[in-house]
DNA sequence: CTTTATTAGTCAGGCAATCTGACTATATCT
DNA sequence: AGATATAGTCAGATTGCCTGACTAATAAAG
């Protein structure tokens, strides 16, 4: 009667080439990152941020050199800095060495989430490395850092 | 005299976490993708509409199931479906086991598209496997696909 | 030391890619 | 037949990015 069963699975899907085998995890990397902020109190962090905490310096930074760093515009690191200013994470300070420049610093609040991002992560590693087993979650990592040095970018 | 010297930069970076570690590689492979279909005469397709190749089933796809795949609302896919169709990608052919549905099939210029998308990725694997040697990328490759695999996601 | 060019950042406006909610038409289940 | 579920569209909003034009401060050239 019903004409529903599509063809029975014509194969077992091709092998992911290399974009959808690094897409998957580092999206990953991303869900877990920010289900994890939701729930340390930083619901109002997007992953659109996470790359101004990732670049700046301790010391801060220029609002500029993270848009460099980023590689976006700086009116795009505007309005990401406007936002995580607005809402306490981060804070504009002038720059004694050039009057047209102001630095981007982490507040305390800011700095929270550092270091909540930073364990997120860590946990992440921690099961990945319990999966692959310590030596081979090392490999991958090596690998990678040689492809992104290669790559050359932050 | 100058001040200008910022102090000889402190430390070399503390090493990448896993998130950018994954980020870097996977940035490029669409950088590559995007920049290898503009010189193929397919300068109209953007990174959002890489997905819907890399979803699509040889047949033809129902829009929600791509959504569905792609994890984003039917609404989205329907946005991105509506470009592709416009600019001869794929066309829409009534499903005739289901009166509600269309099914989005590739035309002969979305298959096109495929086979250069696919081409692209090659190049870079091959250039990637050529950095690392064989044997460190076909292992790279693995624990990528395993992780892929526990992820569970397309 | 004044003019010129460069740099840091903002303002204004626009587009792409997503979302939610409400709706229509068709299918399926009881 | 009636109730429920599904495929897709319509309408409207938001986020994250862009380009172009501008101001203010600095640095370079004469």
């Amino acid at each position: 009667m019903t004409v529903k069963p599509l063809p029975p699975a014509p194969v077992g899907r091709p092998p992911r080439m290399i974009g959808a085998l690094l897409r998957i995890p580092f999206q990953e990397t991303v869900r877990r990152i920010h289900e994890d902020l939701v729930r340390a109190g930083f619901g109002d962090l997007r992953p659109a941020h996470f790359v101004v905490f990732q670049l700046i310096d301790p010391g801060g930074a220029r609002q500029t050199e993270l848009a460099e760093r980023a590689q976006i515009t700086k009116q795009s690191m505007g309005y990401l800095v406007d936002y995580l200013a607005g809402a306490g994470y981060v804070e504009r300070v002038p720059d004694p060495r050039d009057g047209r420049a102001s630095l981007v610093r982490l507040t305390a609040r800011g700095d929270a989430v550092e270091r909540a991002a930073r364990a997120s992560l860590e946990r992440l590693e921690g099961e990945w490395a319990a999966l692959l087993g310590p030596a081979r979650y090392a490999a991958l990592k090596r690998a990678l850092t040689e492809l992104s040095d290669t790559i050359g970018q932050v």
